[in-house]
DNA sequence: CATTTCATGTAATGTGTTACATGATTAA
DNA sequence: TTAATCATGTAACACATTACATGAAATG
């Protein structure tokens, strides 16, 4: 009964601030949860049997026709309890660091195309979200705005991350390519206020 | 034969730095790729079937004993080649993006707390950083330096990421405090110009 | 006196991905 | 004419978490 998983709240999230079908959830779901259309939809009539959301079909001419879920009452309050308790510890699964932890086995070249092709990634990311930024900037009638602040705040987090990476990538881009493998590439002084931490100049 | 993955090869890695026991790969591993005890060990059996990795009991006093694994050439071959490879696309999964959407659902109170709390882990995992980074910084020997320049790097890299989301929710809470969650908020040149692929309202 | 650290394993369950299935429309 | 977009679904498999299992030593 209760057993609603963190892709639901997701969902339920993500129809609080508009009714959508399965095939939209897709793509708003990117921000905050991925999930692939094989797992959305049989959550989405699991949850319909729950009460939590509801649907209505919409016959279309010269596309499939689709359903447009909506949350319930029930959901809404599903939805507000499990908000306000603390999130659990992220988690992040990336390929590329594992990559980067063994770079001392690649060569200088191989090294900086790791490197290089992360800043292009990191790029397409950055342009991205300025386009929807723009995107939201434009729709801008007090109605939705502040259900689209959340997802404001979302987009900007996910840009300055992204350019942040891009700084990092670009020292490590230099310090590859000055051969500062071997000796100390950071330079820290011991501060004596901080317990037993140190801090980077 | 060849269903190695991507924990097997970031076990690999973390042990193409050093032997480690299984016990002490869950810590290593939690920079690049993290697992629970219970998916390691009978993967690690299942490598060193594959002779991917090999290892040799150490009996203990006062502790159980150990198995510490090691990579076998085969195992560096297999590494070797895989980090050649361009990685896949990163995986985020993190509960507090699904809260920070619905955040308008919240009183200012509750919104305020979900931020701070998030300021609250950051500062820990800075501090985290900081103390990795001295406790290598201590360990400088040329020897180890240029294995553990992947390992630096990663840790200045989540130590910069972590200080940059500090202060993006920095800037949530004043837009939260100052109540600006109904107009223009953030400021940003529209971008018309960049080839438009459709951006989501 | 309770929790954490060390140390390794299995079993059951939950979550996520890939592949299978269908099919019209539109843009490159 | 090839691919992408729209649109929904199922089945098989791969991957990850939680719980079960044991137990001594050290720390608070």
């Amino acid at each position: 009964m209760n057993d609603i998983n963190t892709l639901g709240y997701a969902i339920l999230s993500v129809l609080g601030r508009k009714p959508c079908s399965g095939y939209e959830l897709v793509q708003y779901l990117e921000v905050v949860w991925p999930a692939k259309h094989s797992q959305i939809y049989p959550l989405l009539n699991k949850m319909e049997q729950e009460e939590l959301l509801e649907y209505e079909h919409v016959e279309q001419i010269g596309k499939p026709n689709k359903k447009i879920y909506s949350i319930t009452e029930k959901g809404k309050e599903a939805l507000e309890n499990w908000i306000a308790v603390s999130p659990s510890d992220p988690i992040h699964r990336d390929e590329f660091l594992i990559k980067v932890y063994s770079i001392w086995l690649l060569e200088e070249g191989d090294s900086l195309k790791l490197i290089q092709d992360r800043i292009r990634n990191l790029e397409k990311t950055i342009d991205t979200q300025l386009k929807k930024m723009a995107e939201l900037e434009k729709n801008k009638d007090s109605d939705s705005m502040s259900k689209n602040f959340g997802r404001y705040i979302l987009i900007d987090r996910k840009f300055r991350l992204a350019k942040e990476e891009k700084t990092w990538c670009q020292k490590v881009l230099n310090l590859i390519k000055d051969k500062k493998l071997n000796f100390p590439f950071l330079c820290y002084v011991s501060v004596e206020g901080i317990k037993g931490a140190s801090i980077l100049i």
